[in-house]
RNA sequence: GGUCGGGUGGCCGAGUGGCUAGGCAGAGCUCUGCAAAAGCUCGUACAGCGGUUCGAAUCCGCUCUCGACCUCCA
């Protein structure tokens, strides 16, 4: 029986895991909105719910595992009316709207794939559910608690909060909401501040519409990520996952919705990741701090002193607890770059290692202990901070049992065996990470070897002058050789 | 202004009422023809001030300070 918790952040304590339907998980996911490219902060969560995703299942949950596309023009450009940013930003680049849709999402996919994250079960887009998105606010509309002003559709959020706990995911107060919402000047249409926008009529040069009992417009605000969930996981599912800027009002929101659609409650447990900082800002479009993502590994940006390798950002982002704000820094990523190469050369050698029978108990005692101290980091809350930190605590041993400091002998068949599974567990399976280095070519391996063959028989002649010629030449443009005690030679393109 | 969450060694970052993660950087040593890698050892950090306690960085209060959300935002 797993002893999964999670952190709810609708009760504000970690919850036990258990799924509504025992075996299997519904997991729903806000994807990206692509109306322009990724940048690192959308790393995070995505990153963040693939090793929720992967950790379910080596908990062996059967898992569905949802993510919107958001490809409908419900957005609004800093500085200007509520419009459509998709249709807008289509005009300026000259483009169909769902071909720069696409291009993004597209672009968002590269990246993923990338990040070595697996994909959804399923990845719905907004655009190809108006249909259900129309019949569930049909549905909040007969149920009476949204209202119709001039072709769009709201919701009536200050008669929820009188039967409904609004504001609870949030820990916002209603009536604070409506407070401010005097003084600040209201959107005349709605009859209060909070009331949000279900259905938004369009106006005649909005170019993303669709016909609605209300006339001509598109879905509002949060609409999608309720109509899509319901869809595909039911009324009620286990594990809603996004940023912590969703949860207001977007997540709110969708809480209000289906509860009225739905008579209760949609998700049993709410997960939230934290924002990535730079120089201590939240890093995201308002504040114009972002580093894109073909920035960041390209190494083209301001801010960037090098490019960073995907798999260096996916152990950077995972070596620090979802919950936490996470800071960017060149020197941050460095750390992480070369770390991640020992972790991982530690699991090459551990592949390769082997040992006699007769272990010694003590040794032995300590690894396993170990490796099931990994569990209890996932079960608690997914931290990953910790498994990574526990890993590291291994990388010793592999190291020594190599180099000799550890007998030959001394941690039994048994124990590494369990070692191997766990790294490779781990490392590959739970935490998604992959080798930095790229499968170099078949004849650069030959070619290479041919180099260390003249170097190792200049070595037995003691001619140093050609050893450290053909060392110091191949270091030049980074490829490093390294001898091996035993007096094998390995080399590595930095 | 309201609500919420932080402040941990040079940097990044876990965590816990007493057994003082981990990574990176730094210092010393071992190994090595040299180098790299690896191994060993080291720095006794938890914003400040009070309080609770046998004992707090971990609990409580206050102060300072940073941030998130309150508008699209991962």
């Amino acid at each position: 029986m797993p002893n999964f918790k999670i952190y709810n952040s609708y009760t504000r304590e970690k919850e036990l895991f258990e799924p509504i339907v025992p075996g299997n998980v519904g997991l729903y996911v806000c994807g990206p909105t692509v109306s322009g490219e990724s940048h690192l902060g959308h790393a995070r969560p995505y990153i963040t719910f693939d090793v929720v995703y992967r950790y379910l299942m080596h908990l062996g949950y059967r898992v569905r595992y949802v993510r919107n596309i958001t490809d409908a023009g419900h957005f609004e450009e800093e500085g200007k009316e509520a419009e459509d940013k998709v249709s807008d930003k289509a005009k300026l680049e000259r483009l169909e709207p769902m071909e720069l849709v696409q291009k993004y999402t597209n672009l968002f996919h590269w990246g993923m794939r990338l990040f070595n994250t697996i994909e959804p079960s399923i990845e719905p887009t907004a655009t190809g559910h108006i249909i259900e998105q129309i019949s569930m606010i049909e549905k909040i509309m007969s149920e009476g608690y949204a209202y119709e002003v001039n072709g769009s559709v709201y919701f009536d959020v200050k008669k929820y909060a009188d039967t409904h706990a609004y504001g609870k995911l949030s820990g916002r107060i209603i009536d604070d909401l409506l407070e401010t919402t005097r003084d600040l000047e209201g959107q005349n249409e709605k009859r209060n501040k909070v009331d949000f926008a279900l259905w938004k009529s369009a106006p005649p040069q909005h170019i993303m519409r669709w016909k609605s009992p209300w006339g001509e417009g598109f879905p509002g605000w949060h609409i999608e990520c309720s109509a899509m969930s319901a869809k595909y996981l039911g009324d009620v599912f286990d594990i809603h996952g996004g940023g912590m800027d969703l949860q207001f009002p977007h997540h709110e929101s969708e809480i209000a919705q289906s509860t009225i659609a739905h008579g209760h409650a949609p998700v049993r447990y709410w997960m939230h990741n934290n924002m990535i900082t730079i120089n201590g800002k939240k890093m995201g479009k308002s504040y114009n701090n972002v580093i894109k993502l073909t920035e960041l590994f390209s190494g083209n940006h301001p801010l960037l002193e090098q490019p960073y390798h995907p798999m260096v950002v996916r152990f950077y982002i995972l070596q620090t607890h979802y919950r936490s704000t996470l800071d960017f820094s060149n020197e941050a990523l460095q750390a992480s770059e070369k770390g991640l190469k020992r972790l991982w050369e530690a699991y090459e050698t551990l592949k390769q290692l082997t040992t006699s029978d007769h272990g010694d108990a003590s040794l032995d005692i300590q690894v396993k202990e170990t490796i099931a101290a990994l569990d209890a980091c996932m079960n608690d809350d997914l931290n990953t901070a910790q498994v990574v930190a526990t890993l590291f605590e291994l990388v010793p041993i592999i190291n020594s049992m190599k180099g000799g400091q550890i007998q030959q002998g001394t941690l039994s068949t048994n124990t590494l065996t369990l070692l191997k599974q766990a790294f490779k567990t781990y490392l590959e399976d739970i935490l998604g990470l992959q080798s930095v280095q790229e499968s170099q070519g078949d004849k650069l391996d030959r070619a290479m070897s041919v180099l260390i063959d003249i170097r190792k028989e200049a070595r037995i002649r003691k001619d140093w002058t050609t050893s450290d010629e053909i060392r110091n030449k191949l270091a030049a443009f980074g490829i490093m050789l390294k001898d091996e005690k035993d007096g094998s030679m390995s080399y590595a393109i930095e």
